[in-house]
DNA sequence: TATAATATATTGTAAATCAATGTATTATAT
DNA sequence: ATATAATACATTGATTTACAATATATTATA
């Protein structure tokens, strides 16, 4: 039980690893959400979507984006057509198909009931419910 | 381009596998979240925890729960103490650490940060900047 | 004594993100 | 005319992680 400077150094480092583990774990959780909800505002090229994530600080890299759009393409909820770039390479644009549309409302609901969920787990005061064996320390 | 009933079954069944695949990610993201949320408001074991993320619709498993406490336990986050039951074999109480709980109050700020980031990526009338080139079909 | 219930824990598999890299096209500088 | 830079789509290998199934141990009950 004695604590070196070395000891408290592995001790923050491991607590702000895990801090910034678990923020990477949200941010992912709601990646493919969010790029069907940009994607649902209007037609987008694959850049545009990463721009847009890194705006709202939910960074995408394109090795996880390009097999994400296929993947939504093969299922159905998306479309592109070619379009030409006058500075650069053809572009992708993407836009929701119907059943793209139908399938981001029920994932809106999901998030809306999601986030009300955790709130809920979140906020002490409304902790009803004591099933839980109160010990003092 | 002759839809059949098997074609449009195959559709269906894409879209809705990938509506559960992304309400999986949604809810897999804020696992450890929900957790330590839980396990801050009051010393629990691992079946607690179960019970109460399944009263919130945020299914966990044993298999996940464990190594996931575990890690927590290692990083610094959580300790944990025996304690004797009178229906079967000894539970493993958890509690935040000091340090447990800064590391919360850290990842509460982003959760409410990333729940406000995606409600305006979500909301349409907020998208003020248009860099896309609007094409009409 | 055997079975059921409770509780902690591990293993193998599948899925997904990331970092790094590859390929191709267009514009610009030399 | 050629080389370089910028843009854009795409793939590969490694790492992580959640899940399903299963294992081990303890206590109560039939």
């Amino acid at each position: 039980m004695h604590s070196t400077i070395k000891d408290l150094a592995l001790c923050f480092k491991l607590i702000l690893m895990d801090i910034q583990n678990t923020q990477s774990q949200m941010r992912k959780g709601v990646l493919e959400f969010c790029i069907l909800s940009i994607i649902q505002q209007g037609e987008v090229y694959p850049s545009d979507i990463v721009e847009k994530m890194k705006l709202a600080n939910l960074h995408i890299l394109e090795g996880t984006l390009y097999p994400l759009l296929t993947r939504l393409k093969n299922a159905g909820l998306l479309n592109y057509r070619w379009v030409e770039s006058i500075s650069g390479p053809p572009r992708k644009y993407f836009v929701m198909t119907d059943e793209g549309k139908a399938a981001f409302g029920i994932l809106l609901q999901t998030w809306k009931e999601m986030v009300t969920a955790v709130d809920q787990l979140t906020s002490p005061t409304t902790n009803i419910t004591e099933p839980t064996t109160e010990v003092v320390s």
